[in-house]
DNA sequence: AGCACGCCGACT
DNA sequence: GTCGGCGTGCTC
């Protein structure tokens, strides 16, 4: 045991890519542990921090400040997170504390905040603005200076505190609770004295008050039922009584209250489902018998679970889930939505039952907080959950399961740490000796490279499951509706082959879904005759095209050409913005189908709690005959019924400004007609294209993923992108076009300069730097710096060069940032 | 990310 | 002379 520390190092939920020394007072000394939260002095604030486990720095800065208080008797991370964490913040160039922030339930920070109040009436008339300030502070007395200067941008810190100065404001600096709290109920009970029937019988003679008495007897009654602490509210309703009498009673020292935990979990309410039996086919028995091998041996190793659509993956994560709770370690499975997959939520609690918990992405904080706590304490050995769940707190991992792998929601955006779910997934796997399944039907490149060239273990399971239960056994076929020489009359988006195989579902009583592929926000071009789209000559992604300068450019290398004007393929000047003409769907079914039941499934009719499930239960019950929406139709159930699998624009993915558009347009097609047919009837699908030559269909059409893979890989290698090169962007944005294009400009100048100094210059490319994609957003113009590195050995690595440029970057001007995105999963 | 300071031109 | 706008720098 070594001595408690008198100086620790704290991690603090900031965009700075260092931690701060703290003083740590003597009766702190005992309590202060690596992975505890901190409150401690920063600047003029106070801020939640948690100590990680650094030595101080060699010249200590001085003075250190102290803490002020810690937070938590058990550190709220464990040693292993902790590890996680630091990794996390080296890998994607941020602060420890921001990636500590996305491991903690949110709502716990305990932050000062300066507050503003009216003070004295002021005796002089004071000036326009200052009135202004004035009458707002009265309208929201406690306001914060933030939201005071949002809302009055011309309030300056000068003008504020000249008016504290008159004693006109009250500046006020107060800390703020946690908006997360335990959540606590009062029970009742018995005193001690009173805790047996003689003694009850005696009180009941002697109490006055009819009301007194029923309050006794009504916790007698509970009592009998096994409920010998009742809620107050409970007791009140039972008896009839009033808080009053309940009050008195507590004085006269009959009955006492008792404060218990309440746990907020969604989940509790729910019956455990049963268990279906599960029998495998040999390649889900080989699959599992690999996977088992590694978890028997307690070894590292990380697995491609490459397996078509109803395959049984999830029958071989449950298999191997088994084996690691026989073992008593523990397991965490990601799905990439859990909102879309209750089936998969289902099945493993029919397994599992309450060592199961879920994690949702629309919890409220307090349930996440009670989740999150409960499984800190070792309450759950498993959780279900999305990217976030990546970092749940639980101890002794044996297994983490990433389902769906390819899915691009394991990649964080928006608030840093920009994490990718699937491979932090890997390392934490590493980090406890656990296996790593990753499943999916249509593997990203990566984890496809990486299973080829030996560092995962590639799993196939080509055939489908034997039909049990509502599996299909058999894949759909895939068909083409050419639009070229098809007139849609009238923007009606539907064609005669897909409105005649819709007419015949619905005569036969089957269901359709319809997928209508709305993410083509990006303003790219395509031929109105013919569907060709105007290409990069030197990226393969597609050329957007910008009004203002008439240009098509390449947001990849910032290729610029002219509009072309005509279409180089057939010559017509039928060039438009892609997407035109295909918003009507539903109107267009109505008209053609008014008899048709028709569910529309997007952004806008799923925005409730449970609107998915609902959405999805009336589907499965029959209550409508088409589901019509974006990719969300794509996930999910099963739905036996439904014969016809329909995709209105089969090229919009396609067209996207991503090098990853053809793989992603594969899986969320794959996807899709994953949803068609079963074993009595087999399902068709029917995509709607101008392109009916595109490789992707090719390949589509006779369901070869590894055909793809292989010409995908190929070009990817030749062009340098990923998986053989690394890729991260640098983004720049402000609000002045100019000045942010010359500080991508002078960044990117910074970079090279320390690329030259440190790996020798060669073999780290940059491109750019280009506008973005959304130029401007929210007012603030974005230009992006793209850097590329080969990945291959011997090839410097990137994160260090990243984080010395950021470093010895001069100080940006006021609301001029940049932000690192590592491994991007798409320009945006 | 906050928060404060200090410099400058434009008003009373 | 102050006021108000804005760029600069620091936080253990």
């Amino acid at each position: 045991m070594t001595a408690p520390p008198d100086i620790v190092q704290v991690a603090l939920p900031l965009p700075l890519l260092q931690v701060f020394s703290y003083r740590v007072p003597p009766e702190w000394r005992e309590a202060v542990r690596p992975g505890c939260r901190v409150l401690v002095p920063f600047g003029r604030r106070h801020l939640t921090g948690v100590v990680v486990p650094e030595l101080p720095p060699d010249p200590l800065p001085s003075p250190l400040k102290p803490i002020l208080d810690v937070l938590d008797d058990t550190p709220a991370l464990t040693d292993e997170l902790l590890r996680l964490t630091r990794w996390m913040a080296d890998y994607y160039v941020c602060g420890w504390g921001e990636v500590i922030r996305a491991a903690l339930p949110p709502g716990l920070e305990i932050e000062s905040r300066r507050r503003l109040y009216p003070g004295h009436p002021p005796a002089e008339p004071p000036g326009e603005r200052a009135a202004a300030v004035l009458r707002f502070v009265a309208e929201h007395p406690g306001t914060t200076i933030r939201r005071l200067r949002q809302e009055l941008r011309f309030a300056s810190y000068a003008l504020l505190h000249r008016l504290v100065a008159r004693g006109w404001l009250q500046l006020e600096e107060s800390l703020e609770a946690p908006r997360v709290q335990i959540k606590k109920e009062q029970h009742v009970r018995f005193a001690p004295a009173y805790r047996t029937p003689a003694a009850q019988e005696a009180v009941l003679e002697k109490l006055r008050g009819a009301r007194q008495r029923a309050l006794v007897t009504a916790l007698q009654a509970l009592r009998l039922e096994g409920v010998a602490e009742p809620t107050r509210a409970e007791l009140l309703a039972r008896a009839d009584a009033s808080p009053a009498t309940l009050r008195r009673l507590v004085e006269l020292g009959v009955l006492e209250l008792v404060e218990k935990e309440v746990i907020r979990s969604p989940l509790e309410a729910e019956p455990v489902p049963k268990a279906a039996p599960v029998t495998f086919h040999p390649e889900q028995q080989a699959a599992l018998d690999r996977i088992t091998e590694a978890i028997e041996a307690r070894r590292f190793e990380t697995f491609l679970l490459h397996g078509v659509t109803g395959s049984g993956k999830t029958e071989v994560y449950i298999a191997a889930l088994k084996r690691v709770r026989a073992q008593g370690r523990t397991g965490i499975i990601l799905v990439p939505e859990i909102a879309l997959t209750p089936q998969t939520v289902r099945r493993f609690r029919a397994h599992f039952g309450d060592e199961v918990a879920v994690l949702h992405s629309r919890m409220s904080d307090g349930e996440r907080y009670d989740t999150w706590r409960q499984l800190r304490a070792g309450r759950y050995p498993i959780v279900i959950g999305p990217r976030s769940a990546v970092l749940a707190p639980l101890e002794n991992l044996g297994l983490i399961v990433v389902d769906e792998e390819h899915e691009r929601s394991y990649k964080q955006f928006d608030p840093a740490p920009r994490y990718h779910a699937r491979d932090v997934a890997v390392y934490r796997a590493y980090l406890n000796g656990a296996v790593c399944v990753l499943g999916s039907a249509t593997p990203s490149l990566e984890s496809y490279l990486n299973a080829r060239s030996g560092k995962y273990t590639l799993l196939e399971m080509r055939r489908r499951a034997p039909a049990v239960g509502h599996t299909p056994a058999r894949l759909p076929s895939v068909r083409l509706v050419d639009l070229r020489h098809t007139r849609l009359v009238n923007g009606n988006p539907l064609a005669p082959p897909l409105a005649r195989a819709i007419a015949q579902r619905l005569e036969r009583g089957e269901q359709v879904i319809l997928l209508q592929n709305r993410r083509g926000f990006a303003p790219v071009l395509e031929c109105a005759e013919c569907g060709w789209s105007p290409h990069c000559p030197h990226c393969s992604v597609t050329l957007t095209y910008h009004k203002v300068q008439h240009q098509l450019r390449c947001h990849y290398c910032g290729y610029a050409t002219r509009h072309p004007g005509t279409c180089r393929q057939c010559g017509a000047a039928a060039l438009e913005p892609l997407g035109i003409g295909t918003q009507r769907v539903e109107e267009a079914l109505r008209a053609l189908f008014p008899e048709a039941r028709v569910l529309r499934m997007d952004l806008d009719t799923t925005r409730g709690r449970r609107a998915h499930h609902r959405l999805l239960d009336r589907f499965a019950r029959g209550e409508a005959d088409i589901l019509l929406g974006t990719q969300m139709v794509a996930k999910g159930l099963d739905f036996p019924r439904v014969t016809l699998v329909g995709v209105v624009n089969a090229d919009t993915g396609l067209l996207l400004p991503d090098f990853r558009a053809d793989e992603h347009t594969f899986q969320l097609l794959m996807q899709v007609a994953g949803r068609a047919g079963r074993a009595d009837r087999p399902g068709e699908v029917l995509l709607q294209t101008r392109n009916p030559d595109h490789r992707v269909f090719r390949y589509l059409l006779r369901h070869d993923y590894a055909g793809l893979a292989r010409e995908l890989l190929a070009e990817r290698h030749q062009l340098g992108y990923p998986p053989y090169a690394r890729l991260a962007v640098l983004e720049c944005s402000g609000p002045d076009e100019a000045r942010v294009a010359e500080l991508a400009r002078s960044w990117t100048e910074h970079f090279q300069q320390v690329c030259h100094q440190h790996a020798g210059g060669h073999l780290i490319d940059t491109l750019g730097p280009t506008p973005a994609l959304h130029e401007r957003l929210k007012g603030r113009y974005r230009y992006h710096v793209l850097v590329k590195v080969p990945r291959r050995t011997g090839a410097p690595p990137l994160q260090p060069l990243l984080r010395q440029a950021l470093e010895t970057f001069p100080p940006l001007p006021r609301a001029y940032r940049l932000t690192l995105d590592i491994d991007p999963a798409g320009l945006s």
